[in-house]
RNA sequence: GGGUUGGUAGCUCAAUGGUAGAGCAGCGUCCUUUUAAGUCGUUGGUUCAGGGUUCGAAUCCCUGCCAACCCA
């Protein structure tokens, strides 16, 4: 026994936090280090179990470390369980083996420490393969507890403020942001071997362009300068096209000071790709491909299920392809809708029971039908595509049909995951296109990007995926803060 | 921004106007192959905050804070 060992006073044993505060405080009277420097860790927790040879009892040394999770007590010996990266390991610590003194050192640690664990592998008579503590070494005192160890973290705001802990305590939280991890790792190496450069570009942005968002606003205090954090990666990636970067992608944080909701976190993660001699239809094979790629060598399944529709959503084989026109003309029944006036159409969504702004353009109107009535019924992947011209105007108009775009809209689960376009490149179309938008608020128009155009840039194909949209439907997550590590939350909180 | 629901021990949850409880965790025992280990005992509360109604409020009312969901 240890003699600097003392009894907890009863008047803090109910106080874990006290508790806990005075083991350490034992620990550094007696000269012991409760935040050690290192520990030799040769195994993640999986790695080890994989490296157990059948039937060969204590033949495989391993050095493990994690957070202890369970401890079962049983008197002289003790089984418990610790956490890593890769999942549990269950040790067994017997007095007989690590001695007296190791052994109420042991004793006097407490669910949540971290600790380093050497010793060899064996299989316990329910078979699972467990570490024979020789030493365990705390590496680090955890001077509060853990969620309770069945039903974990329930709250969710506690779940998103302490993710930390949702992560200790909740496998299926541990199993969807891994998932993700996993997906932007095989995003990555599917472009890089497509010979896509992986390339980083401005979040500081004096003008906000590639979408139509409200942008946060910042100030850079040596330049004296406002800035707006970037609303998209469009119009940076493009100019690498123009520098004769031809296949090029970014994975970056774009940034929207709107409204939060399961749908949509103020700052979310795009992936924006752009190939040079390609178009909306070879952007159609790539994206298809690479989601294909991630179900299969990922997610480990063609077809997930949807909870929301019921549906599973199979992403194997071709994909529905389907104009624009026709999907409102279907839905509405009129196959002259765009031959239609204005009033026509706002009389007709009306009647579709939808709400319709005074203030609308006649495009709007349209598009509201497609927004509130087709959209989330697209639960199968969906290439919609023929766009109006006046939904994106960074987009090759479509030389049969002028009043549409050579662009597609991919729905997934009743969501937009992926906008792919033939990239406009005549800098006049552009211009024009720009100084139509932005009514009078020409500042709002990115002149150097315009300039760049003037330089040449070859006709590309480019699209943009919402990652966390594309986790949200390999995860079976029901909102955006499922798949992301710190959703943004109130300052302040309970 | 509007509506609905919720906030009770470290965690998960009870208590529907009448003494705030349980399980896990903690604390103290027993137990050298456990699997939500078992066993005996035991501590722990500003019921989110503030106000009001009432003999009496976790519970009813009002305001605020935070969150989830729906709508905009």
């Amino acid at each position: 026994m240890g003699g600097y060992m003392t009894e907890i006073p009863s008047d803090i044993s109910h106080d874990q936090h006290a508790v806990r505060r005075q083991k350490l405080a034992e620990l550094r009277a007696a000269g012991a280090d409760p935040f050690r420097a290192n520990f030799a860790q040769t195994h993640f927790s999986a790695e080890a179990i994989r490296s157990y040879v059948e039937g060969q009892d204590n033949a495989v040394r391993v050095g493990v470390g994690g957070r202890l999770v369970i401890i079962r007590d049983m008197g002289k010996s003790q089984f418990a369980k610790i956490l890593d990266q890769e999942g549990q390991i269950q040790i067994y610590v017997k007095k007989d083996v690590l001695g007296e003194a190791a052994y109420a050192a042991f004793k006097r640690l407490d669910i949540g420490d971290i600790v380093g664990v050497d010793g060899t592998l064996f299989k316990t008579k329910a078979g699972e393969i467990t570490v024979r503590a020789e030493t365990v070494t705390l590496v680090a005192k955890a001077l509060r507890p853990l969620p309770e160890k069945w039903h974990g973290l329930t709250d969710p705001e506690q779940i998103y403020r302490q993710r930390y802990l949702d992560l200790i305590v909740n496998p299926e939280s541990r199993r969807r942001l891994l998932l993700r991890s996993a997906i932007v790792t095989r995003v990555r190496r599917f472009l890089e071997e497509r010979r896509f450069l992986e390339v980083e570009t401005p979040v500081l942005q004096s003008v906000a362009g590639g979408a139509a968002a409200r942008p946060f606003t910042t100030h850079h205090d040596a330049l004296g300068a406002d800035f707006f954090l970037r609303i998209s990666l469009e119009l940076y990636l493009k100019r690498m096209l123009v520098a004769g970067w031809d296949r090029v992608f970014e994975i970056g944080r774009n940034f929207r000071n709107e409204g939060i909701s399961r749908r949509h976190n103020p700052e979310f993660t795009m992936l924006e790709v752009y190939q040079a001699f390609s178009d909306y239809r070879g952007m159609m094979a790539l994206v298809r491909e690479m989601l294909q790629s991630i179900c299969r060598d990922v997610v480990g399944a063609m077809r997930i299920p949807h909870a929301a529709s019921g549906q599973e959503i199979d992403f194997g084989g071709e994909w529905r392809e389907v104009s624009y026109k026709d999907l409102i003309r279907a839905e509405t029944g009129d196959p002259d809708w765009f031959a239609r006036s204005p009033a026509e159409h706002v009389a007709a969504a009306v009647g579709l029971g939808l709400k319709v702004e005074p203030q609308w353009q006649d495009f709007e109107v349209t598009n509201e039908i497609f927004s509130k009535r087709i959209e989330p019924g697209l639960i199968q992947p969906t290439f919609v595509t023929h766009l109006p011209v006046e939904l994106c105007p960074l987009a090759k108009v479509n030389a049969a049909d002028p009043t549409t775009l050579d662009v597609f809209e991919l729905c997934i689960g009743g969501m937009e995951i992926a906008p792919a376009y033939s990239e406009q490149n005549d800098p006049d179309a552009q211009r024009a296109m720009f100084e139509n938008q932005a009514g009078g608020e020409q500042q709002s128009i990115d002149q150097d990007f315009l300039c760049a155009l003037e330089h040449g840039m070859p006709p590309a194909g480019g699209m943009g995926v919402g990652i966390d949209r594309l986790c949200i439907l390999l995860t079976g997550a029901e909102s955006i803060r499922d798949v992301i590590l710190f959703p943004q939350l109130r300052p302040g909180g309970a």
